[in-house]
DNA sequence: GCAATCCCTACTATTTCAGTAGGGTATACT
DNA sequence: AGTATACCCTACTGAAATAGTAGGGATTGC
């Protein structure tokens, strides 16, 4: 698996408090009493987020967590990269220990996974996730439950 | 790191079978040496490789492994596959447990990620990786080096 | 003041990673 | 027939990551 629960419990979050962006904090116990998240885990994840300067909190009753930026300025891969790390393939992408850098045929083919991966994930934003989110729904015809 | 060495590992010795194609086998040793990769790990590699039909093997002396298909038949995708599992990001794309899977939005980002990996490791052979590597060696103009 | 909420650190069971170790079997060559 | 070369196979292991759990502390709205 590409992905730990880390990045994907973080985006479903992530994108959760993206849905609620402008209508205050939502605390932690309800967002992963939807997902089924552990709430202590989800917590984990939360702080992180912070650091990285992505969602704030507001603390005491009525609290919880919210974006610090607009759904539009946060990229799915800026909430990955925050709780999975860089995504990479190689040691001798990022690191300078590939002697015959100029002859490893390999290290195009995982510079190509990379940026293959990169591309996606820096190109779509927390608003993006939402405007398909109701694309879908539309469809299906279920725009109820696909806004909850 | 999306790949571990068992990707990264088998993914150069594949590619030292195929640069080797038609000339007979070629013995662990001389690959684990030409890699600094230790001996009996790069064996284990190339056991799930022969189990999966991409490569055979010659017993005694001048003895040793090579590939069981053309090089132009054999894909990136094939090998990280036998090494690495599945190319998944998340268990509700396999898996039937994703109760909501018709409204849920990280679904379509984990697909797209799935998708842009498998677009470029399936469609690239252990032959396109020979025309690329001396595509490159031209260019730096050090071809004696290149195709060792 | 008290309940709701975030904050922070430490601990843990399980699994995966990246090998190591050590024997066994087939076969080309002499 | 013997021997060295090579593959074959299973079991073991230290270290790290994963996916949490546990439990107390600090704010703050009402």
């Amino acid at each position: 698996m590409i992905l730990s629960t880390k990045g994907r419990y973080g985006l479903k979050a992530a994108f959760e408090l993206s849905k609620n962006y402008g209508f205050g904090p939502v605390p932690l116990k309800k967002v992963s009493e939807k997902y089924g998240i552990s709430e202590s885990y989800l917590e984990q994840l939360f702080a992180k987020l912070k650091k990285s300067g992505y969602i704030d909190t507001v603390r005491g009753p009525q609290g919880g967590y919210l974006l610090a930026k607009p759904p539009e300025e946060i990229t799915v891969g800026m909430i990955l990269r925050t709780l999975e790390g860089e995504i990479t393939t190689s040691d001798c992408l990022s690191k300078e220990v590939c002697s015959r850098e100029s002859i490893c045929a390999t290290r195009v083919i995982f510079e190509k996974i990379e940026k293959s991966i990169n591309d996606v994930i820096d190109n779509i934003t927390l608003a993006d996730m939402y405007e398909e989110q109701k694309n879908i729904l539309l469809e299906g015809k279920n725009e109820q439950e696909a806004l909850s």
